[in-house]
DNA sequence: ATGAAAGCGCTAACAG
DNA sequence: CTGTTAGCGCTTTCAT
């Protein structure tokens, strides 16, 4: 890799003038510009973004984090390209991270993310009162919040409405003519979690059911465990007819559960899922679900991120995003 | 963020003892390690990545790269997946990214990768002729390709025998009596689409069936080319029986046309896939397809980048992994 | 309009 | 065993 310095000698100029023509464009003699440039294309020249980075101050490093809790959810990896499409054109990299829903590797990896001189954050933290990004807020670090936000300080946020989310969903199972509904959650510690599930009460109290507690569960938001919930849902001396399930990994697992014990979906028992997939409609049966737009939350945290770092002193933001209904015939 | 500088002040040594204590272990008063561990932790030190990999050499800095097709395609999800935990394993951090098959964004991320100081990158090329990675390769940067290799140079590669992939599929459509098969690509250039297509060839040779090119198509890998391709297929005079799709986001565009149509799978059109994925049993019907051990093949990829840094001279080698055809009720 | 030089935070000789 | 110092590649005053 060419240095600045060997284009300076290339172009017989010194490193502060090729400096100045790749950054500073003003006050450069055309013939000298013309010298440089030839210079740069000779050796291929491209900037050590190391050496940039460790020189350049806060918010002209062109290198934004990005933590999310689970790549393998679909959701999350709409939220990656919102994010990535929209700094790129911004000519900024992402550094982006997967924790997989393990508070150990979230540490390391906002450790990375400090060490490695970003411009600003977005990340879903494992729970609200996530002190390591609390702190990392605190400390000044541009940060937006995907998904789920933070109890302890005021930040920036995108998210859904998932009460409504949920609400929605649940109403709709209850005018199709359910009654015993049961609501599988993922991390309890994950707000997101808990929003669903008021949704869910919201609706049954709206319409006079009873809200039971063995009919609500929670696990880890993984596909293995919306498996085994729903198996232990199904197992209930009195199973409910109908599932509401937090998210489509455990949407997934649950639709495993049941196609191996041959039930019918939706005579046997209904399902409407939380996180709609565009292959949703090649599921047996093509799935109701509550669709987020994640790649909108995406763009829109990282156009928040970008504002937040060219002004940092703005009060923070919480925008809530709408959910939609996605009718197809699981219920 | 604390610097060496403070923290060797605060525990009255230079910063190359400071230095010393964190990465050279040896030849230290043991006194003084204790001084400036304590230090470190009332500062709450952590070393600046940027800084580090400035200074350090080639194969000393910590960071590999990770350049895949299409995050969308959960395959390359579990490979980010198998190169992750192998890098953290080993204390590195993986910086990855996505070109989203668009070459331009590909080359795009290749600069960022040089320019970031990389130890090595695993990269999914384009495309055989890649001569942007090829001149990475020759440049010495130590690479591992997966899932594809390169033609003009000898490089590392892991992938699977998706000749031998794509014939088992085939053959097992054969055997279960369809004869109208087709075949359902993704882009031309990628050379797995091209090798899954000699297996289906194979197939149909080895059985006396003729090789009709107007059941062979192509498009660019992705949900909607798989959706297009099939309308066209089933438009046909004589539509065919079967379809063996070229990727799992082509098998999913095919079963949305499939369903849309209200055609029966497997009485109407039967289907078998390339890519498994966890949840392809709650796919309607649970669908036959072709498994690829995605995370192994990121993990086994890891490994071999670290022992090319580590000899940099050793010979290229090509590990190929089996596939598993995994028999469900699309066919 | 251009150059010299400081310095970002770190590691690794080299000297003692 | 420890300190001093050069230098990784770059941007940015400060001079000229």
């Amino acid at each position: 890799m060419a240095s600045l310095k060997e284009v300076a000698e290339k172009a017989g100029v010194s490193v502060a003038t090729v400096s100045r023509v790749l950054n500073d464009r003003r006050y450069i003699n055309s013939e000298t510009r013309l010298k440089v440039e030839k210079a740069i294309k000779q050796l291929n020249y491209r900037p050590n973004r190391v050496a940039q980075r460790l020189r350049l101050k806060d918010g002209q490093r062109k290198l934004i984090g990005l933590l999310v809790p689970d790549i393998q959810n679909p959701f999350y990896v709409d939220v990656i390209r919102g994010v990535e499409e929209t700094a790129y054109a911004r000519d900024h990299a992402v550094f982006v991270g997967n924790f997989a829903q393990d508070e150990g590797k979230e540490k390391m990896y906002l450790d990375i993310m400090k060490s490695e001189s970003i411009d600003g954050l977005i990340v879903a933290p494992s729970h609200e009162k996530d002190s390591e990004v609390t702190n990392l807020v605190n400390s000044g670090l541009p940060i937006v919040c995907v998904d789920r936000g933070l109890s302890e300080v005021d930040v920036d946020v995108v998210l859904v409405d998932n009460r409504k989310g949920a609400f929605d969903a649940v109403e709709y199972l209850i005018q199709k003519g359910y009654k015993r509904i049961a609501y599988i959650g993922g991390l309890p510690q994950i707000p997101t979690t808990m929003q669903r599930k008021e949704g869910y009460e919201d609706a049954l109290r709206k319409y006079g059911l009873p809200i039971d507690t063995d009919l609500i569960c929670f696990g880890d938001s993984k596909h293995e465990s919306g498996k085994k919930l729903t198996a232990e849902l199904l197992n209930l001396p009195n199973p409910p007819q109908a599932l509401f399930t937090g998210n489509n990994l455990i949407t997934l697992g649950a639709l495993e559960t049941i196609h191996n014990r041959k039930l019918r979906i939706p005579q046997d028992i209904a399902i409407v899922g939380f996180d709609d997939m565009y292959w949703s409609i090649s599921l047996n049966p093509p799935l109701t679900a509550v669709r987020q737009p994640g790649f909108e939350i995406g763009k829109r945290a990282a156009e928040m991120l970008f504002q937040k770092v060219k002004e940092p002193d703005r009060p923070p933001v919480k925008l809530m995003l709408k959910t939609e209904l996605i009718k197809r015939e699981s219920c």
